[in-house]
DNA sequence: AGAACATATGAACAGACGTTCATATGTGAG
DNA sequence: CTCACATATGAACGTCTGTTCATATGTTCT
């Protein structure tokens, strides 16, 4: 007779590796910090309207013109990239002038652009 | 009388501004590429994943001891990732072991802490 | 004041995304 | 072969996200 075993849980778990992994862990601050970040530029028009920016301060129609795109999805994005301090703006008349709030962006793209360019390599 | 303008466009855009910066986009392949890559990152319990992995290589299970999630969410999480090519797999026996693929990752992880934590003191 | 323009914003909608649940696949032990 | 285990995967579900549409805000000009 086999005694019922109605425990059913992993059990190859490595303590020790666990254990090493665990004394290295990311607040949980920071785990959300970075993925909100990379998030904001895991969309393809978030990545055009900064890498825009990045060569000069645009105003929005601007923006438009280059993207190609609505007014109101253009500053619908806008106004997530300001809410995450991305990007920076400044008032001219009628006509708000946007540009990068932070130049660690700069390298985030290039460190990006590094990475699809290594991949097509190999 | 005025006359009827029913053409109600966009008119304040400077066209240098605009052609300059038309001169130097990205291809769309480029674009695509680069928001997938942050898409990936843009998710808490990938961010995790990574991170753990960037530490050492580590079987499923470990993964889902380490994270405290369900282990299909972790497979699932895991499959997204290696259909990106940022982490590969290693049979033995019924485990499998994952690594990171590419070390670009590791340094836009460093680029990221760097741009929250230069937020933080701003 | 009113008209024209530049931008912002709320609501709505479709599509993408992450987790869960149930179940399938594949491997080693007995 | 059968069982237990490690992992993978499809379907379903609720939630988030990006765009569109309509409209509001704020500015300049007359």
């Amino acid at each position: 007779m086999t005694e019922i075993m109605d425990v059913c849980e992993i059990q190859c778990i490595n303590k020790e590796n666990v254990m090493r992994v665990r004394e290295n862990t990311l607040l949980a601050e920071e785990v959300l910090g970075l993925s909100e970040i990379f998030k904001a530029l895991g969309d393809p028009t978030r990545v055009r309207i900064l890498h825009a920016l990045f060569q000069e301060e645009l105003c929005v129609c601007d923006l438009v013109e280059v993207l190609g795109m609505t007014q109101s999805a253009v500053s619908h994005q806008l106004s997530s990239l300001r809410k995450l301090r991305l990007v920076k703006h400044r008032k001219a008349g009628k006509m708000v002038f946007y540009s990068l709030d932070d130049d660690h962006i700069l390298n985030l793209f290039a460190q990006g652009l590094a990475h699809i360019r290594h991949q097509r390599l190999s």
